[in-house]
DNA sequence: AGTCAGATGCAAATGCTTCTCAATCTTGAT
DNA sequence: ATCAAGATTGAGAAGCATTTGCATCTGACT
C-alpha cells in the first residue's frame, strides 16, 4: 500500500534520491521548525528522533535539499546559515537585532521596483535577499 | 603646519586611534578600489604600498574601520567577506552571477517601502540590506 | 630623547562547513 | 523474502576565512 502521506518522503523520492532515516528526521525538524535554525540545531533536534544522525549528514542533506529548492539557506549574522523550508510563498525577512527572532515578509511592490530596476541595468534577477535588520519601535 | 588633506588618516584622528603606516596603507586601498574586494585582495594590495603589512592587521583594520561606520563588510557569495568604504551614500547592490562583478544601485521609493512594512510590523530599522542576484538579459 | 599604552606580526587557535573512506543501508531485481 | 550494487552514513581529518595570544615595535605626548 502506499502511504496517503503529503512530503515527507515524498520529497526525497521527487528529487530521485533514497529515502533515508536521517533525512526524513532532517525534514521532519525542518517542518517542524518555526524558527530559522541553525545547523547545529537541526542536529540536535534530529537526533531527538534519530539518535544517528551525523553532523555530516545534516550538512550533506542541507546542501542536497538547497540545490533541489526544497530548503532555503539564510546568512543573517555571519556566525553560521540558517535554514528555513522554501515551499511556501517566496519571503524576505525581518531580523530583531535585540533577539534574534526573524519575522517573515513579502511585498509584491518592491519585487516589483526590483525588477524594473535589474532591468534598467539589462538583468534578469535569478533570485534576491532582502533583510531589515531593525529594534521594537518605542 | 598641517596637511590640508581631505580624509586619509584624517578619518582615523577622528577615530582617536593611531595613525599607523599599515592603517594608512588599508586605508588608502580602499579609496583606490572601485571592486569590492575581500581581506584578502586588500591584503596584497596594501602591501604594495607596504609590504610589512600583515593579514592580523587587515582584519584588525577592517573590524575597527567597521564598528567606526567607515567601513562596510558585506557577504554576497558566503565565500568571503567584501568591503568597501561607507562614506558614499548608501546603496544596494545586484551581483552579477556570471562574472562577480557588483552593482550599485539606490531606491527612495523601496527604501520607502521597507520603512513602511518595518513600521507595520512595530520596528525601526536599524540597516538593511538588498541584494539582487542577477544575469544579463538576453 | 624618553615613556608607555596602543599596534603589529607571527603563528596557533577558532568555528563553521566540507571531504575522506570504510562500513552500512536502500532499492530494484530475483 | 533474499541479493547484489551502488548510494548513504558516521567519525574524524581537512579546509577556509577570520580571530586571538603574546612578545616585540612604535606613534604620540612630555
Amino acid at each position: 500500500m502506499t502511504k496517503a502521506d503529503p512530503t515527507p518522503e515524498t520529497d526525497l523520492r521527487a528529487e530521485g534520491v533514497r529515502v533515508t532515516r536521517q533525512r526524513l528526521a532532517i525534514l521532519h525538524v525542518l517542518r517542524e521548525a518555526s524558527d530559522h535554525p541553525r545547523a547545529e540545531d537541526i542536529l540536535t533536534r534530529a537526533r531527538q528522533q534519530d539518535p544517528s544522525v551525523s553532523q555530516a549528514t545534516v550538512y550533506r542533506t542541507l546542501a542536497m535539499l538547497e540545490k533541489a529548492g526544497t530548503v532555503q539557506r539564510n546568512d543573517f549574522d555571519g556566525a553560521g546559515a540558517r535554514f528555513e523550508l522554501a515551499d511556501r510563498q517566496h519571503h524576505d525577512h525581518l531580523i530583531d537585532l535585540d533577539t534574534g527572532a526573524v519575522v517573515e515578509f513579502h511585498s509584491a511592490r518592491i519585487e516589483q521596483l526590483q525588477a524594473e530596476i535589474a532591468a534598467e541595468l539589462g538583468y534578469d534577477i535569478e533570485w534576491h535577499r532582502l533583510e531589515l535588520y531593525c529594534r521594537k519601535a518605542p
